[in-house]
DNA sequence: ATATTAAATGCAACTATGTTGCAATACTAA
DNA sequence: TTAGTATTGCAACATAGTTGCATTTAATAT
């Protein structure tokens, strides 16, 4: 039984700092979804009555990056795209972005790797590989 | 005797299209640099006396990447770089990225590759490699 | 050289994503 | 329950990039 708001909240409570219905909303939505969504969509998808304000919005996502519970990707649309990690992530990811619908899908399985040196001097911290192309709706 | 206004007036009238001293200038300045600059910086580098308007800036870059003459890269800083195409860039193209002076360098010997297949339905046009890490002036 | 015409430019106003300062509120631990 | 601190909401701001429209300019025809 996966219960996105249950695990949510277990998992911000575990690492010691304070559970909000805000934290909580906010990852339970991205556990909840495949692909990398913007603020927007997430926005949207946030339960109504009292709606999480779009500034809060903005630091609960900041926060859940800074605490690796998500990680975050922009696209050609100059948007962050936001996605929950799973265990396997790491920093050495993929990711496909749809020329025409700028969906983004993190491919877990793809590693990324590169050969040549890099300049001197330069030192490299992560790796991202990006397809762009076209997804199988726009296909 | 490498003269970039010369060359960019060159390949601008070689395609046929209207040769204007906003995109000799700003294709020159494009091909005078290493590496992928923003708007920002390209406006900076401008000539003063009666200095490109910004709008026009805009205009000029995405009419050189239309053309193919440039491509752009954007960063995690949001902002959109360009950089002056050379004979061997390609489809599948390398970036590295300094995660502290944001600076964008087109790594053009190596290449990008991708190994496990897309999911289904997925079709692949680009490929980019993006290192992010420290530049040699950071690190 | 001059007139013609379509494309490029400048300007003002606009959109959108994301940020900052500060007062009000809500977690948490005593 | 209370106190102290982190989080939230709000308003105002910053900045990259876009759009509509009137004016100018490059290319072409005369
Ligand atoms: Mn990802
Ligand atoms: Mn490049
Ligand atoms: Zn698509
Ligand atoms: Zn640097």
């Amino acid at each position: 039984m996966f219960n996105p708001q249950k695990q949510a909240e277990e998992m911000i409570r575990r690492c010691g700092e304070r559970v909000t219905t805000g934290r909580i909303q906010v990852l339970a939505i991205l556990l909840a979804e495949q692909r990398a969504v913007t603020h927007h969509e997430i926005e949207k998808r946030l339960s109504d009555k009292p709606r999480l304000n779009r500034v809060t919005l903005y630091r609960v996502l900041e926060w859940l990056n800074e605490k690796c519970f998500v990680h975050k990707v922009v696209g050609d649309d100059r948007i962050w795209h936001f996605r929950a990690n799973s265990p396997t992530t790491y920093h050495q990811h993929a990711h496909f972005e749809c020329m025409r619908c700028t969906r983004v899908v993190c491919l877990d399985d793809m590693k990324a790797e590169y050969d040549s040196p890099l300049p001197a001097g330069y030192q490299s911290r992560e790796i991202e590989l990006r397809v762009k192309g076209l997804c199988a709706e726009c296909a």
